[in-house]
DNA sequence: CGCCTAGTTGACCAGGTTCAACAACGGTGG
DNA sequence: CCACCGTTGTTGAACCTGGTCAACTAGGCG
């Protein structure tokens, strides 16, 4: 139940993440490094959360990414987020018993998981993090409401581009992004999946991206070659991320 | 600063509506039934907070329609939600100080607006209403991302026979719908601004609604002719509503 | 009665889907 | 080091859901 590791102690993601938008005091810091928890590791494609399940841990992202989606149909998956080391994939679980949807590994990842009741117990002891973790879960909130607007009213090439920005601001946040380049797992079907798009046509959007010269991929690494460009093609507005004005753009 | 209403205090609906997923003691309801608050009325149309405002109160929904909302263009608008009695419909605003997008009343109503700072001293003193809040909270981003699945990968029809159960579902916790009725003030328009569609192409999806015999509209009412064929064609499963199964349908 | 908003209908158009085939890549085992 | 294989990416052609434009009708309210 102690299992410790490097990548809980050495900056840990949750700690810069959470710094982002809300700034811990020292005590509440050291409070989320002595926090019980098990590092365990998943494989590409494995599930973390199903539908129906009903977890009595909460699982806090070291490594890798992964994403939250929901099957409308035997071939038809709506992805609704994807995460990387920082996230806490499933506060939802700590408050609400039944899982709504599930959560999958989209790379090799690293997890820390904390149960329920220790994630209670802090909650109940520190209100700066209890507000910090208030504040990442409607952060949350607004990123699946601006994802709805990209959805609802937003053209293909807007949509990819706007989640590009957004992917590539939350790497930044936790040090996974040099300003230009960050790695990037995602298959151009399962951005199709959160975008609601077919695979086809992201191919096709890409593909003018990279012929206006806005983007390049290259071995699993994005690169924003006109940063400005894209962001300008987006109309991306980090607000809804509300970032401390010292970590934002 | 104490000014008290009917509504506030003979069933109350946040009270009814957080009872429904959570549970609250006697202790619990006399706290919020005792939140200096102070009643205030809008128009249809009214803005209740606009992006970019930076509230000292948020407000508790007591009566009337109102909607969360985002301008992508001039001409482009995205509903994110809509809101009836018993919504907080901005308990972001406490946490995080910046609205990032806008709330605006869809019919005359009447909210309870409490400040910050009152909301705060409530959840620090009662846990069990820190818990229904966070309950509250999460539920409401299950519902994002439910219509990030239906405007994902669902067609016309299906997304508004699911956003029409919804809402049924939703006003049946609060007591305005008796099973197959309830008010429905929201124009086609709206509706199409809410799910990424057309008022074109609502107008007919509604159309074959009626022509199939699922569902009539009079007078700002909403009839389930059909409501177990409705659920069919929606795949309406209220899971992500986390309803107290003794509320669920 | 007249005005304004909301609902309705038709004709045409386009963004994105589907199906299908093929090419490129990366990892594996011999 | 290469041959093989599964996955991911790429491309073309036909099709279709839903959008746009525009005009007209029906209610609700002063």
């Amino acid at each position: 139940m102690n299992a410790q590791s490097q990548s809980w102690f050495s900056n840990n993601p949750l700690i810069q993440k959470l710094n982002a938008t809300t700034g811990l005091t020292e005590t509440e810091q050291q409070a989320i490094l002595q926090l019980p928890h098990v590092i365990r590791e998943f494989q590409a494609d494995e599930a973390i959360a199903e539908i129906g399940d009903r977890p009595s841990v909460c699982s806090i992202m070291l490594e890798g990414w992964a994403c939250r989606y929901k099957m409308v149909a035997e071939d038809s998956r709506q992805i609704m987020s994807f995460h990387l080391a920082g996230d806490i994939v499933d506060v939802q679980s700590v408050f609400l018993k039944t899982m709504d949807h599930s959560i999958a590994a989209l790379t090799p990842l690293k997890l820390a998981l904390v149960q329920h009741r220790d994630v209670h117990e802090l909650l109940r002891r520190l209100p700066g993090i209890s507000v910090a973790f208030w504040r990442d879960a409607l952060v949350e909130s607004a990123i699946f409401r601006e994802w709805l607007v990209g959805i609802g009213r937003r053209t293909a090439h807007q949509r990819i581009a706007h989640v590009l920005c957004e992917m590539a601001t939350k790497a930044r946040v936790v040090g996974l992004n040099d300003g230009y380049t960050f790695p990037w797992p995602i298959t151009q079907t399962e951005l199709a999946d959160a975008l609601g798009l077919s695979s086809v046509h992201v191919n096709r959007v890409i593909g003018d991206l990279k012929g206006w010269g806005l983007v390049t991929f290259s071995r699993k690494t994005f690169v924003a070659d006109d940063w400005k460009g894209l962001k300008a093609l987006a109309q991306f507005d980090p607000d809804y991320l509300h970032l401390d004005p010292r970590v934002a753009a």
